[in-house]
DNA sequence: TTGTATGCGTTATCAC
DNA sequence: GTGATAACGCATACAA
């Protein structure tokens, strides 16, 4: 009873073959069309199937119809949780509607969000969600060109057309801002990763030093570098704001949740106990609760982001009349508090 | 000067009529094949790709020689930082060799798992490597039957003719539980998620039961929660441990990084203050500094890890002779130790 | 309800 | 060196 292994792919030829009938019949079994199949051939038909342990190649069928079911994602940095976790449902978003998602992490770097773009591009990906790592790239615009739907995530682009699915940065700030001030901190340190090719990170930055301007009883101050790579600078700019004197109540805004696990480390080795010196950070983390007293985060609704995200190519995918002009979707942070800005 | 915006992609076909030349010519240019053109035709033709903006259509390309240049990766949680790192380095090492990596999360979901694995398969992936959800499945001896290389991460399967890549967990256990006898613990927790179905959990689990056998100083317990799920049983588990009555110094060894996250919340919860309880963790997580005083860590070397897959598949992809019997590369942790096993 | 013929974009096998 | 032409596996318009 038992069957030869395979030695290689069946096709449907062969199912068709086997089962005694043409190669149209098996692909119409395949193609849901079952309902205009006799019930006998049906089930010859699976049967075959089943004996040659069939499977249908994806590549072909994408050939002659030019649906390869592939969706692509950019992703600037796949070790970034929150990332991670909008990959996690803008994946479940595709699968639940038939698409494969290949994912495609570039490491911040635009040449390689240009060779991914390409590769997308090759495999004739039928739309593309992107965390962009620069600016845009003439692979982006060929992409567009070919009318392939692009939805910008996190991070919008200029002379792009394409759907924006993000926080609402500025709305993010001033909750933070709120909450800082409410807690009776009066003097805000911002720290960022630099700006430049993040359009999120502009946002922020951008409303943050509009709030200072706006509230007079306020002071502070802004500090973006590269986090990983030194370490040093910002352990200095740490010290710097901290030891200073000041009778304002300190606190520490990060633009990320990267920027606070940086932060949170770089403290910890000064020494500086939270709280005391407030610490609110954008995005949650799941350790956040551990460090110290708590961190204070702003959550943003990753789940959301990525559903929309896709529900946006979907709809874009299917042109049924006239495209709808871009489109931006903004979700709202939640705050959580926590001991990082209790005093 | 300016170009029609490309209605849609462009073809071979037309790349050879506006160069005209044949389709074979642009093929060979293509196919690395240039040094058998004439330097006028290679200029030609290159002008007319850059002219219509032409991309080769891998779906195409895959289907007749059978290369689709598509390497399939299933994790079984995405949201797990160790299988992220790992996913990072494997991505690398596929593009450093022309390949691209469709990625597939099964949320430890066997179902999920079969369903990826049947689309990895009709996407014609040269290779596989798989971070397991579930027992070996019909979709998975078929990949191998149809001999497309598997290789195992981190979780082996029986009955699976593949290479399996992971840490050695014997030494890893041996590793932690030498670090807590010399900081002079005597009582010992193992807090496991459930081992059944991810053999480097069991492999831990016996291997702690080996060594508490072995050692008559040591008293110790075991205990196996779905983490996310009861987090009611994981308190109440810990704090059993904790308040019983133990002249014996007390250290909990958690079996990876989830079961760190969980313990260390639970404790926090509980008040429990570390170092005087031990707390030791497998998987190396970037806030373990920032936890109270530092949670000690096992890291697991996860570019090693992610490169040997990959290398691994190479390998078999190419197959030159005879194939090598099945390989099993396993890596040694390293120890990190940090104020939670500091008494 | 079922089958035939053609084409999708590419590579490979020939011939010139 | 270069170019026809035949596959590759599948979907589909068309015919029966």
């Amino acid at each position: 009873m038992s069957s030869l292994p395979a030695a290689s792919h069946s096709t449907i030829l062969e199912v068709a073959r086997d089962a005694g009938v043409s190669k149209t019949s098996v692909s119409r079994y395949l193609g849901g069309e079952r309902h205009r199949l006799s019930p006998a051939m049906q089930a010859r038909i699976a049967a075959a199937i089943q004996r040659l342990g069939y499977r249908p190649n994806q590549m072909a069928r994408g050939l002659k119809g030019g649906r390869s079911k592939l969706i692509g994602m950019l992703v600037a940095d796949i070790r970034n949780p929150f990332s991670v976790t909008v990959l996690h449902s803008v994946e479940q978003a595709c699968r639940a509607r038939g698409f494969s998602l290949l994912v495609c992490n570039t490491d911040n770097d635009p040449d390689q969000e240009r060779n991914h773009l390409a590769l997308l591009a090759s495999y004739r990906v039928e739309g593309v969600v992107i965390n962009a790592a620069g600016r845009p790239s003439a692979e982006l615009k060929a992409l567009a060109e070919q009318g392939t739907p692009i939805v910008l995530l996190d991070r919008s682009l200029s002379d792009v057309d394409a759907d924006v699915v993000g926080l609402d940065n500025a709305g993010a700030i001033d909750m933070a801002m709120d909450h800082l001030l409410e807690r009776g901190y009066r003097n805000v340190l911002y720290v960022s990763e630099p700006p430049e090719g993040a359009s999120s990170r502009q946002r922020r930055l951008e409303r943050f030093r509009q709030r200072l301007a706006q509230a007079p009883e306020l002071t502070g101050e802004t500090a973006c570098l590269a986090m990983q790579r030194d370490s040093d600078a910002l352990r200095q700019a740490l010290h710097g704001f901290v030891s200073r004197e000041s009778p304002a109540p300190r606190a520490i805004l990060c633009a990320n949740g990267n920027v606070t696990l940086q932060v949170a480390h770089a403290l910890n080795a000064l020494g500086v106990s939270l709280g005391e010196t407030g610490l609110l950070g954008i995005d949650e983390l799941d350790w956040c609760a551990l460090a110290g007293p708590g961190i204070t985060t702003l959550a943003q609704p990753t789940e959301a982001i990525g559903q929309a995200a896709v529900e946006s190519l979907m709809q874009r995918l299917a042109p049924p009349g006239r495209q709808a002009p871009p489109r931006r979707t903004e979700y709202a942070a939640r705050l959580i508090a926590r001991g990082s800005t209790h005093r």
